[in-house]
DNA sequence: ATGCCTGCAAATGTTTTGCACGCCG
DNA sequence: CGGCGTGCAAAACATTTGCAGGCAT
């Protein structure tokens, strides 16, 4: 997982540096938790203190031009990040509770009628998606 | 049209003042445009002078929570807005080219099957969805 | 008078940029 | 030496808030 990144910066000429790699680490530790870049910061901090913030928004942006990041928003008015998953033909979906804020991740692909749909409809070429649900969680629907 | 908004207002106790009107016209005026806070600003002040920022980020956030707007993002990090469409069930979806930025949007309800797969298999309850797809428009395919 | 609504300016919060320094080939 | 990568501080934005005044009831 580490080592396919690092050959991919490799690849782009982009040097591993400990910050860098401290970053990516902390971003595999968690993949499922949608971090702004400030959290990343104080996460990376812990491993790394000699790291300011603005090396982390640019190792952020690389990745994301790497494409092994994606930025998302939930319109909570700051950005966050998400790993790609390895293989996966398309971004995954999220699932937003408008109660506790929680977010959930699902992987099946939801999309793969729709796509064909839209690019014979609208003879848009369809290159990837961005799909979010707001409702209510299964934990806040028993409350 | 704006009769139908003047009358929810006054049901949630809110004024029609000439500063709110002036806003809700040029969105109507620009439905299709997605423009965020500083754009609506610029055109309003053409009608309406004496207007400051701030009451259009106050107007377009009470307009959010009276769910005659949606503010939505395209991580291009700021908020734009869109008016929901009368009678419409749910938010429609919207297509991103990637070449030249536009924004199309679509109204057919392409998630009905897909919302009930989520509910079941996910236990979530949905009420409300946001999706757009990345691509290339057709101008941009024909370049 | 009371309370909603406003413009302006200041404050806030996030992200970007400028710059001088350090490190490695 | 030359250039990439860095920390720090300042700048640049987008958005929110505090406040004194205005207007309608």
């Amino acid at each position: 997982m580490l080592s396919k990144i690092k050959k991919q910066l490799h690849e782009a000429n982009y040097k591993l540096t400990p910050q860098r790699e401290s970053t990516v680490l902390v971003l595999l530790e968690n993949e499922k938790d949608h971090l702004s870049a400030e959290e990343i910061y104080m996460l990376v901090k812990l491993k790394t203190p000699e790291i300011g913030l603005a090396t982390v928004y640019r190792t952020l942006e690389m990745l994301t031009d790497l494409k092994i990041l994606d930025k998302v928003s939930f319109n909570d008015g700051l950005a966050r990040y998400d790993m790609r998953k390895e293989g996966a033909k398309h971004f995954h979906h999220h699932l937003l509770c408008l109660e506790c804020g929680s977010i959930e991740e699902i992987e099946d692909d939801l999309l793969g009628e729709v796509e064909v749909i839209v690019e014979h409809d609208f003879h848009f070429k369809v290159k990837d998606h961005r799909l979010t649900f707001h409702g209510v969680c299964q934990k806040c629907q028993n409350k």
